[in-house]
DNA sequence: TATTTCACGTA
DNA sequence: CGTACGTGAAATAA
């Protein structure tokens, strides 16, 4: 008998499952009008359709336990006893999804003084028995060795019961390197701490499966007890009984008597006005239209042929090649058309294509001659629908192919909707959006047995739910997107692929010259103690000083107490020793190896360093940088200037130009805020900091000392992050009382600053999001929190978001129009860098003042502000020259 | 081995 | 008791 003609059990841990779910699902997202909690109704049931659409098992049963004592409570009290009381809001979920089980005809069995586990376990062996194959779904690792060719364990992993984990017996000898009937002998040696089973102490999973797999099983290994040398071998020796326990405890019951065998577990037609009726009370729709579709594939009787679900069967897709290709192409004009671009590891496989109706495939061959209908439609402004144009324009570029045309991109839409979202990727998308889920092949195997779907069928997904977003997205988002992030998108993958030339020696003489530095300052250190600790380790740092030195107590983290740069500093100050210094200078120069070792691995073979910028990676539309960073290279101190004089211009150009915005978000405050004084401050052209110190202290511009200017200089910085007058204080080191009376003073003469501070809270607190210049959009809920942390941490978000955010913007549409000049002039010259208010560019010989006029103009006008935007432009050979 | 915490670099 | 980020080492959980 093939196993395809074989009868199939699925039996589900109903309990660990629904747990597992109510922890992977946010709780608050899942409430009905009367405020009963479903999540892990909602994550069970979700799984378990997909299990029933998937695995079409011809029988199911669910098996639930009835307390959580059972006769092995009984034989070990503390059994389990590490569980803290279910969480109140899980408890009534149970019931209501055993009512939907029923509903849906499912079988659920309980047993008096056993675990749903052991129930699995029998009904697992006697369904083998009778020439089943068996689907175990079980959150409990002990049910591994009920594993056989015959019996598969489905098993969640650490993202919840949205993905399982397939166990089949070479699935548990490649995870643990044992067969599975082995299984509960490793789990007796290692103990389990979820079940409060303590092990053998120091015995972890690597020993206990070299002990099994040389003495064959625990009795093979107990009787070559005497043999085992080490703390390990003394260890076991002693508490052999512990294993002796663990054994009896996680052995599952596989002959207990059930009311109902393998054979009654039929699938029975659901019942489906009592579906409708539970699914209804628990309002889930999306989840009701997937239990009706099974039930009537499954040919329940249907009733009434009520309101058609959509239609949301995947579409037929048509592989295309050629003329026929071609064709289809130009049959789409002046329709969206939402395009995948598959590129399993950055090669170009193909692409997936999808109108509203239609599904079609396109398979790149390389060198296969005829793309050119195709390539001349990507290229052209025929509307197309992304779902991440960055990484788009940056496989096919590597191919010399364009990318134009898009008019929206699921990724940045959901972005701009929800900025601080977890993913933005297709699959989370689909799933929170459409409510539907996209099977995806995983290159790890998370969902064996599903291909994935083909990127035609992926295209036609991104289509609805572009649909969807269109929706609900407001005009005001679709602007920006229209408008700034979207025509960012090609700029940026550029400046990925271009690069900025790094030269690897000078950092790597940089290294060397910190390494000897570090170890002088670790002995000197070390010398001043009289012992060798980590200084990198917080931990052995906070014993060095709390404990051996007796220095007073800094501020207080979660695991002990601060050993920040400021709190030493407090220290120096409280109770001064030479560690203190050397240990700071320690920091320093380990900080400063350690980013430029970064920055040495980080070069490629072309000699560049090519950062990867995030689009979406921020709550305020700046864009971020990663692998590495470059928006956060040092440049205060001595050696930043010499790290930064290691970014060079490349081969083949003059020089670098630096061009940054000058005191942007004091600009933008002014903007918004209409205070006539900071407007004048910045039409005088005098000095910001002398211009507002000048009006605070009552003296003269030039009378201002550079104490007065340093104090209004933070002050002015801190306005636009909710700075407090302790925070001021602590900053400047001064009395609490001094701080108030600069804040006074501050705001007694730039009122309208702190009125408009003012009012983008109380108008963010009404519209539940702040607003920039361009309309980009930040949600803020916790402007109504009854925490008070969060509601003024939300606060200060809430202020700062439209003057970071405005500038972020500002920025973008700089960038974009530069982008657009430099192709116009067709100049040689390239951007390279974006670090949130300055751009670094590669000048091609002779093309410096060219290049500076466009930049000054695109930047300077990037927006018509009551203030100008100043642009300082700085040009050398390397980014530390051109920086003024 | 994977995740969290701390510390610290930038705007 | 100042916003926005990303990274690496150590600590911690598993």
């Amino acid at each position: 008998m093939t196993d395809s003609a074989k009868p199939t059990l699925l039996i589900v841990d109903g309990h660990s499952l629904a747990f597992r779910a109510f922890y992977a699902l946010p709780i608050d997202s899942f409430v009905t009008r009367d405020g009963q909690h479903t999540n892990a109704i909602h994550g069970f049931l979700s799984m378990f359709l997909s299990l029933l659409a998937k695995e079409k098992p011809t029988h199911v049963a669910v098996a639930f336990d009835i307390s959580r004592y059972s006769f092995r409570t009984r034989e070990y009290p503390e059994y389990k006893g590490t569980r803290g009381e279910t969480p109140p809001e899980f408890k009534g979920q149970v019931p209501l999804l055993q009512e939907a089980l029923a509903a849906m005809s499912i079988p659920t069995i309980t047993k008096e003084d056993f675990e749903a586990d052991d129930i699995l376990a029998t009904l697992a062996t006697r369904a083998t028995a009778e020439g089943f194959r068996v689907l175990v779904v079980s959150g409990d690792r002990d049910t591994i060795q009920l594993v056989t060719e015959d019996v598969t364990l489905l098993y969640p992993n650490a993202r919840g019961v949205a993905e399982l984990k397939r166990y089949d017996p070479d699935a548990v000898r490649e995870r643990y390197g044992i067969n599975p009937e082995q299984y509960p002998e490793i789990a007796a040696l290692v103990g389990e701490t979820s079940d409060n089973l303590p092990g053998i102490d120091k015995v972890g999973e690597k020993t206990a499966v070299k002990w099994i797999t040389q003495y064959g099983s625990l009795d093979g290994l107990w009787q070559h007890i005497d043999e085992i040398g080490g703390v390990v071998g003394t260890n076991l020796r002693e508490q052999r009984d512990r294993a002796e326990r663990n054994r009896r405890l996680n052995r599952l019951v596989t002959d207990l008597e059930l009311p109902v065998g393998p054979h009654d577990l039929d699938r029975r037609p659901m019942d489906v006005p009592a579906v409708k009726q539970v699914f209804e009370r628990l309002q889930f729709r999306t989840l009701t239209e997937r239990v009706l579709k099974i039930a009537e594939a499954e040919g329940a009787d249907m009733g009434e042929p009520s309101e058609a679900p959509p239609r949301t069967d995947l579409p037929i897709v048509r592989t295309l090649v050629d003329e026929e290709l071609a064709k289809w192409l130009e049959s789409t004009t002046g329709n969206d058309v939402a395009v995948i671009v598959d590129a399993p590891h950055g090669q170009l496989a193909g692409f997936g294509l999808a109108t509203a109706t239609e599904t079609v495939q396109v398979n790149w061959a390389a060198h296969r001659p005829d793309y050119a209908a195709l390539e001349a439609w990507l290229s052209s402004d025929a509307p197309k629908l992304l779902a991440d144009t960055k990484s788009a324009t940056t496989v096919l570029a590597a191919l010399d192919i364009s990318l134009a045309g898009v008019v929206w991109d699921t990724r940045l839409a959901a972005w701009l909707e929800r900025p601080g979202a977890k993913s933005y990727d297709l699959v989370d998308l689909v799933h929170d959006v459409l409510g539907e889920s996209m099977p995806q092949a995983d290159p790890n195997q998370l969902v064996p047995d599903t291909e994935g779907l083909s990127p035609a069928t992926v295209a036609w997904f991104v289509h609805r739910l572009v649909a969807e977003q269109r929706q609900s997205l407001p005009d005001t988002s679709e602007r920006v997107l229209a408008e700034i992030d979207l025509p960012s998108a090609p700029v940026l993958s550029l400046m990925q692929r271009t690069g900025i030339t790094v030269d690897r020696a000078a950092l790597d003489a940089l290294n060397s010259e910190l390494g000897e530095t570090t170890a002088q300052l670790a002995q000197q250190a070390y010398a001043e103690i009289g012992r060798e600790v980590n200084l990198g380790s917080p931990k052995q740092l906070q014993e060095v000083l709390f404990d051996e030195l007796g220095m007073p107590k800094t501020r207080a983290t979660k695991t002990g107490y601060s050993t920040d740069a400021a709190a030493l500093a407090d220290l120096q100050e409280a109770h001064p020793h030479p560690f203190l210094g050397l240990l700071l200078q320690h920091r320093d120069a380990t900080k400063l190896r350690q980013i430029v070792e970064t920055l040495s691995a980080a070069i490629a073979n072309d000699g560049r360093i090519h950062t990867t910028y995030d689009q979406t990676g921020t709550t305020t539309g700046r864009i971020s940088s990663t692998d590495p960073n470059l928006q956060n290279i040092p440049v205060r101190t001595e050696v930043g200037h010499r790290i930064r004089a290691a970014f060079r211009a490349g081969e083949g150009f003059d020089s670098l130009l630096t061009a940054d915005y000058s005191q942007i978000e004091m600009r933008i405050m002014a903007h918004l805020s209409g205070d006539e004084g900071l407007i004048e401050a910045f039409r005088s052209g005098e000095d910001l900091h002398r211009f507002v110190g000048a009006r605070i202290f009552g003296v003269e511009p030039a009378d201002v000392t550079s104490e007065m200017r340093t104090k209004v200089k933070a002050m002015s910085y801190g306005l636009a992050y909710g700075l407090s007058a302790f925070g001021l204080s602590k900053q400047l080191r001064i009395e609490s009382a001094e701080a108030k009376q600069l804040m006074t003073d501050y705001f007694a003469r730039f009122g309208a600053v702190r009125e408009y501070l003012r009012s983008v809270v109380a108008q963010a607190k009404e519209d539940g999001y702040t607003e920039t210049i361009f309309g980009r959009r930040r949600p803020f809920p916790d402007l109504k929190s009854p925490n008070r942390v969060l509601r003024e941490n939300a606060e200060r978000q809430a202020l700062n978001a439209p003057i970071q955010g405005s500038a972020a913007d500002i920025m973008k549409i700089a960038m974009n129009g530069v982008a657009a000049d430099m192709v116009r002039d067709a100049l040689r010259s390239r951007m390279l860098l974006q670090v949130h208010d300055e751009l670094v560019f590669e000048v091609a010989p002779g093309e410096r003042e060219a290049l500076e006029a466009i930049v000054r103009t695109r930047m300077g006008g990037a927006a018509e502000l009551a203030v100008p935007l100043e642009v300082q432009v700085g040009v050398g050979r390397d980014w530390d020259e051109a920086a003024h």
